[in-house]
Formats: structure tokens, C-alpha cells, sequence
DNA sequence: TGGTTAATTGAGAGCGCTTTCAAAATATTG
DNA sequence: CAATATTTTGAAAGCGCTCTCAATTAACCA
């Protein structure tokens, strides 16, 4: 409130108040057993002052910094016209400023910078606890943090058999309602570009799969392609199609899906009439192509909202054995 | 390296090399005067033990945490679905792996929360100091801070009269190239979707009218129309603009490019033939737009870069007064 | 070789908070 | 009302590090 000339300290508002600095502690921490009136005593002095705890004092005494950090490995440069992460972090940020944490960002740029930045990450004391975007199937990262007891929570399922807590999106289910939606369409040639490179792909092309099966039809091998997730590499996954002439295409994810669209489009066909297409995560600009995307949409930002929060119950030591929370998809019916 | 039992301290790792704490602390700070010697028997005990030091009793004790804080104001909301921030915090966290910092991420999502955690940003102690986004004209942060002495940085010119360092893009010379372009391509009927909610708009809008009475050349005031920098204000914008026949059009952001874009292909008229268009970001939309946008390519990342290191050398004290870093543009030529 | 000066090290006092432990104050009971 | 149980508070010991200051040791010169 008022400009505070020298920083303040326990000691001092104690003296201001007529109380020790043990009693002002406990104000500030909301311990149960203080009088009334020292209580009121010492918050008046407290916001008459303006007297703000020093946050790095507070965490060495108690062993626990407030902060968490959010791990975005290397694989970032592939992503980062992706504003999957932007709404992540809205989701995540909305969440660590209501319950009081901090959030550090840990955005490696390098498996090297991984590798070195890991160790301070579980050593120095500074963070409280880790949030794990799990991009890659194969990430380094998943075994080393799991070597140490650093409390963390995956988003995105990780490649690994030990039970961990994560938070996903029902990959399985989303792509198997892609594919009925295709197949209730009457659309029989279906196609899909899948991606194998991390386990969402797997999952997506695993619903995929199993609706196939569960309406007894058959799927070319040559109807299944592959990409990394990238637009460009829907749109040459697209031209491998062409030649099966596939009258459905499930891309598993909507940047591969808006690549395909261009293809399709280049190609002189249109959508949906001669190919019907369905993408996964309704980004903002799938909403904005030409037609507008049908799309399987992820709550990306509940994501983010779920793992602060179970974090933070981890933290909190509310729980004990690994969490998984999987959030439900939906289809976005659009004009594709 | 080794799995620790337990925590090690300054004090054991001196134990075990036989030299006292303090002797410890200076090998790790690099401190000049030790004995070769000893400093290589610690450094062998540092190693074998995979000591790392507390850092937040490092920050208690040395009165400074290492943490800046990337300071996003409310405004996100509407730009969530633009990777400009992607970039910048890529160029950020690029140079704070490399110089030992962390950084931590203040979001908010509402003005209310803005002014609460401005006060924990100020006055906790937590954070060294802050690099600022500088979104809107009327940010309520912008005059927070500067009543505050901690050291920080804006990322684009805020709307204040007082000398303070921000590193920007070179937005008036930005626009007047875009502008000089449509000019030699040979058109006069030159229109602009501006922005005035935030400098970069009205320095744009500078730099265009500049070109434009450099080169002698009048303008419709009808052929001014404004957006807010979203893809949807493009498309609007370029609705208002139809009427005036316009053979060239300069919008603010590539998004607004964009939207105008959509509006001009919808209306039946040609890029470039019927009107040339220019954006200015170069977002990666953009290349990947029919036909590809020309436009003006800002090093974001750079952006990101340079903000760090002027914060850095802040913190350092070796700088004085505020600085400011003014970033090159260039005008990318594409199909449009 | 004795006397100075400079380089190297250790002791110890904090940094501002939390938290235990015991003392003081208050409430409860027979 | 004395004796006991219960709250409320303060003193003080850390948390793990940095950094000053003084002591020790090594280096230098006449």
C-alpha cells in the first residue's frame, strides 16, 4: 500500500504490533490458535504497512518454494506453431494463480540443454514439483524424472510401464467417433493419416481401428499413411493417398488435416463431396479453413486446469498413489 | 550422479574435502583467489557426490533468486491463437538456459488479478526482475512498475512519457517499406487497416502515411479503416474498404492480412491483379497462405533474445540508465 | 634471515522466515 | 479455591547459503 522505504520483516511488524515475530508467522499462515484480538492487531499492522513475507525466506524455512515447473522438451521447435501450448498455459496459469503457485518455464531447445537442465531441475531445491508435456514416445526426460522424487504429473500419456499420474484427452474414443462419423456418412473407402512418433498417435490410430472393426469394414493398407503432426507433412501424406482413392480421410491431428485440405484442394477435388475429412483437436484455424474443419475437439485447456490440480494435491500430500485423468473429446461437426 | 540418501549441504561436501564451507562456496562462484589445488580436491568431491547447491538458500543469503518473470497482462485473451508469444518465449528461454536464469510465468486473466499478483511480483522478493509484454496503450502494469524499483524490461514500446528500456521491432520503418512496395508496384489507390489499441498499430500507421507523403501520393481518408489485430477485424475491415476501390492494401498484423485476405478472394477479386496486399509479422500462417502473403518479417525471437540479455546486464549492474534496442525489419516478398 | 606484503583460508554473523519447545496465561474441574 | 488441563505466546534453533573480517600461510625483498 504505502512505499515502503526499506523492506519490512517479521521482526518488525511483530515490534509494530506489540507481538513476537513466532505470533506474526502464525497470522500470516492462518494457524488456528491465536486470540481474536492479536490477530486483528497484527493484520492491521500488516496491511497498514503493506508488509509482504519474503517469499525466498519463507521457502527455505519450510522447505518448499510455491513453485512448479512446467517441462516443454526439445521437440518444441516442431511445435511451436502450435498453439496447443498457448492454451495449456492459459489453462495451467489460470489454475497455479488461483491456488498460489508459481509457475517456471522449462523450455529446452536441446537434448543436451534437456540433460544438463534436468539435474538442476531435481537438485536445487527450487522447484516444488513438475508438470511433463509428453510429446515423444521416446523421451529421455520420462525415465530420469521418474528416478527421482520430485512429485510430477504427465500431460499426455507417457511410453512407460510403471504406473505415473498423468492427465490425457480420450484419444481412443475421439478418433473412434471420427471414423463412425465417417462411416455413418456412408463413406466406406476410409483413409487415415496417422502418426507414430508419440502415443497420442497411437491411441488415435487405435480408436480408429477399432471402429473399423466394430462396423465390420475393411481398410486398405494403402489407405494408411503416415506424418509428424506437421501441415506439411499432411500434405504429402495426402499425395501418397490420392492413388487409393479414398473417399474419407481421418487425420490425427488438424494441422496434418488442414495439410491434407490444400492437397485435396490442389488436386481439383472437393471436400466433402469427393473426400470427407476429419481432423483432430479443433485448433482456431481449423474453425477458419475453407470449408470449415470437422474435427474431433480436445478441452486443452482443462488439461492444464486438471494436472495444476493434481499437482498440487500431490504437493499437498492429499494423495498418495498415482492419478490418471483422461477428459472426454467431442465431434465438432463442421462443413468437411 | 550418484543417488543421494540425503541432502547434502556446503558443510558436508567441506567435511569430506577438508576445507571449511566457506572454502566450498568460493570454488563454487568462481572465486579467484584458491589454491589450485584446492580448489580441484572440491571440485573432485563435487563431482563424485553430484553436489548441487540450494539455490533458494543461495537466493536467501545472496539476496537474489535468479528468476525473472514474463509478464503477460490480460489482454492474452484475444491473442491466444497467436504464436507471436510462442516465438518470444522461445527466444526467451533460449537465453536464460544460457545464462543460468529461470523464468517464471505471469499470465492473468483478468484485470482484477493483474493488480493482486502485481503486488506478490513487487514485493516477495521472488523475482529479479521482469520483462513486460506491452500489449495495450492503457496498461494499468505499465505505471505499476516504474513506481517499483525492480529492474525490468518491455517487449514493445509502452505509451508513456518517462525514459525506460523495452526492445522493439523497427515498426514505423516496417510500414513505410510495406508501403513503398504497393507504391512501386504502381498503385496509388492505397488503403490501410490500421490499430490504434497499441503503439505498434499507431507506429505503423506513422511509417505508412510517412512513405505516402514521401512519395507525394494522397489518401482517401475512407481507405483508413481499423481492425483489432484479429483475423475476424480483417475480414470486417476489408468489407468497409470494397466501396472505396482500393488497388493495394496494407494491413497492421498478418492476421488482419488474413482476414482481409478471405474477404477479398470471398468477394471475387484477385490477389495481387484486383489489389495487392501486405501484412506485417510474417507469421508462419502466412507463408502457408493462397496465395503466400507478402509481408514484413519481425525477428521475434530476437526480440526475446535482446530482452534478456538488457535485463541481464540490469541485474548486473552494469548498466545505468534505460536503453532502448530497436530491431531490424524486412519486407518478404511473396505472392500477394 | 627477519620483516613486509600479498594470497589463501576459516570462523561466524547474518539473510527472513518456520517451527519446536517450554513458559505464561487462561479455562476447567472436583 | 487449589489443582489440573488447555490455549496462547515467545525464545531460540535452525533452513543452507554468502560474505566480511581476521587469522594463517606463502611470497618477496633487503
Amino acid at each position: 500500500m504505502n512505499k515502503q522505504t526499506k523492506k519490512l520483516t517479521l521482526d518488525d511488524i511483530g515490534a509494530l504490533a506489540g507481538v513476537s515475530r513466532a505470533t506474526v508467522s502464525r497470522v500470516i499462515n492462518d494457524y488456528p490458535h491465536i486470540t481474536p484480538e492479536v490477530r486483528e492487531r497484527v493484520q492491521k499492522v500488516i496491511v497498514e504497512t503493506g508488509y509482504k513475507p519474503n517469499k525466498i525466506a519463507q521457502s527455505l524455512a519450510s522447505n518448499r518454494s510455491g513453485i512448479i515447473g512446467l517441462v516443454i522438451p526439445h521437440a518444441v521447435q516442431t511445435i511451436l506453431t502450435n498453439p496447443y501450448f498457448l492454451h495449456l498455459i492459459n489453462g495451467i496459469t489460470q489454475t497455479t494463480n488461483a491456488c498460489g503457485l508459481n509457475l517456471s518455464l522449462f523450455l529446452f531447445h536441446s537434448m543436451n540443454e534437456e540433460v544438463q537442465m534436468a539435474r538442476s531441475l531435481f537438485y536445487t531445491n527450487l522447484i516444488d514439483g513438475l508438470i511433463i508435456t509428453a510429446d515423444r514416445k521416446e523421451n529421455p526426460f520420462v525415465k530420469q524424472v521418474i528416478q527421482h522424487d520430485i512429485p510430477f504429473v504427465f500431460v499426455g500419456r507417457p511410453q512407460i510401464k510403471v504406473p505415473i499420474s498423468y492427465v490425457n484427452v480420450a484419444n481412443v474414443m475421439g478418433a473412434y467417433l471420427a471414423a463412425e462419423h465417417l462411416i455413418n456418412l456412408g463413406r466406406r473407402r476410409l483413409a487415415i493419416i496417422m502418426c507414430d512418433h508419440n502415443t497420442a498417435g497411437d491411441d488415435r490410430y487405435k480408436g480408429f481401428r477399432q471402429a473399423l472393426d466394430d462396423y465390420h469394414i475393411e481398410i486398405d493398407p494403402q489407405r494408411i499413411v503416415r506424418g509428424d503432426f506437421s501441415l506439411e507433412s499432411g500434405y504429402v501424406a495426402m499425395q501418397q493417398l490420392f492413388p487409393t482413392v479414398p473417399d474419407a480421410v481421418f487425420a490425427a491431428s488438424d494441422m496434418m488435416a488442414l495439410g491434407a485440405q490444400r492437397a485435396i484442394r490442389q488436386a481439383g477435388l472437393i471436400i466433402p463431396d469427393d473426400i470427407a475429412l476429419v481432423g483432430f483437436d479443433d485448433l482456431p484455424q481449423s474453425a477458419l479453413a475453407e470449408p470449415p474443419l470437422t474435427t474431433i475437439r480436445q478441452p486443452i485447456e482443462d488439461l492444464g486446469i486438471e494436472a495444476v490440480n493434481l499437482l498440487n494435491e500431490m504437493l499437498c500430500q492429499k494423495i498418495g498413489l498415482p492419478r490418471q485423468i483422461i477428459l472426454p473429446v467431442e465431434l465438432v461437426l463442421r462443413a468437411s
